[in-house]
DNA sequence: TAGATTGTTAATCGATTAACAATC
DNA sequence: TAGATTGTTAATCGATTAACAATC
């Protein structure tokens, strides 16, 4: 198993780290230092190549990073599989945007099935997907090998959904949710999106400011 | 100044807090633990106690925590204000889902105006407010006293937007965006939401498990 | 060779966890 | 008083930053 060790907040800088490699080499930039990358990422030089170092670093002594290099290597251990395949699981509102965003940006996440449990919904056809039924869901995840669950539903349909996922292959959540998949399995990477928490942090820090930081 | 120096990761766990008390406070536990409280926020209780004694200690020594003094805590250090004002810029996909949910969730936010700057859209009817042009952000944010901006446009977008709001008495960014706020002004409070990184963040873990917890 | 910049080890910093005296 | 549990200080842990030898 490759880098067992790499830190999460290394693993979460990654994808900042491609998108500002993407847009060095779209502008022809061949060659950047880490002081230059750090700069641009609001880091330490030091920061930068500790970062790269959990990866093998990818730097040359005295000369610095090769941009379309560093591009590649990221892109490969970011796009490691193409093929990632989801669900999501509530349409609502929130459910569509993330279905809708899903499918427009290039994650290497593919969306392959749609699921609701309001009979009103089920069966109404969404991104030239037909919205399933839950009882649809384990035999069509084992079936499909879907790797990864979006939930969009409210907490309490959360909390029923999260015996059936043990029931098959499903790797990662990426919950919406305020159910708390996190004592579900030690296997399951969970990647929350609390969106009211995220606003009421910030809320608390604009009204309390002087305390903490970004 | 109130509590100067309460640490970031203290702030970002307030609302998980105020969303289980407000559970035990409904299911009639009138007394809790730190050792209680931490299995169910999934922490410990050194944390626990740590965590609110940011904010001078709520409970009594031998006893522990009362659950309604706790809320009424927590909820003034969230609430202090229950009239911060936001407008959103970009009524694309996420936009309108982002409105809609700021709106519907008890976030203490107000959301008070619609931006875009695209013509094919502005003068629309959305949730009984007109989208209005770019033209327009500076005056009505100075006028109407907004608090928060909510970022939902492209990264171009944003960065054209970023000068206009020094010119408001705007405090805080909720981002949505890709372009990077972090630089702009010391004293602006940015709450980023890049969910493109996020779910890559998933997939490396996923491909790559074994390494990182969450 | 001299200058630049990495890779890597060491030092620092901050957050989490443990320990324990205070006290209900 | 004895038991429980907090508030708070100390120890640990991990991430960030600094330093410097290696090397292009």
């Amino acid at each position: 198993m490759p880098n067992v060790k790499v830190p999460l907040p290394v693993i979460r800088r990654l994808p900042r780290y491609y998108r500002y490699i993407s847009e060095l080499k779209n502008n022809g930039t061949t060659r950047i230092s880490s002081s230059q990358l750090a700069a641009i990422m609001g880091s330490t030089p030091s920061q930068v190549r500790q970062d790269f170092n959990c990866f093998g670093g990818f730097g040359q002594q005295g000369v610095g990073y090769s941009v379309q290099l560093l591009y590649e290597e990221i892109q490969k251990l970011l796009f490691a599989r193409q093929d990632l395949r989801a669900v999501l699981v509530g349409t609502g509102n929130l459910g569509i945007s993330m279905a809708n965003f899903v499918m427009k940006e290039n994650t290497g996440v593919q969306l392959v099935g749609l699921f609701d449990n309001d009979s009103a919904v089920i069966g109404n056809h969404l991104f030239n997907m037909k919205i399933k039924s839950m009882e649809e869901f384990s035999d069509f995840c084992r079936r499909e090998h879907v790797d990864i669950i979006i939930i969009c539903t409210p907490k309490e349909a959360a909390q029923e959904i999260a015996p059936m996922i043990l029931r098959t292959g499903i790797k990662g959540i990426w919950n919406f949710s305020h159910y708390d998949f996190a004592n579900l399995d030690d296997s399951l990477i969970v990647e929350n999106v609390h969106l009211r928490d995220n606003l009421m942090a910030l809320s608390y820090r604009i009204t309390h400011s002087g305390s903490g930081e970004q």
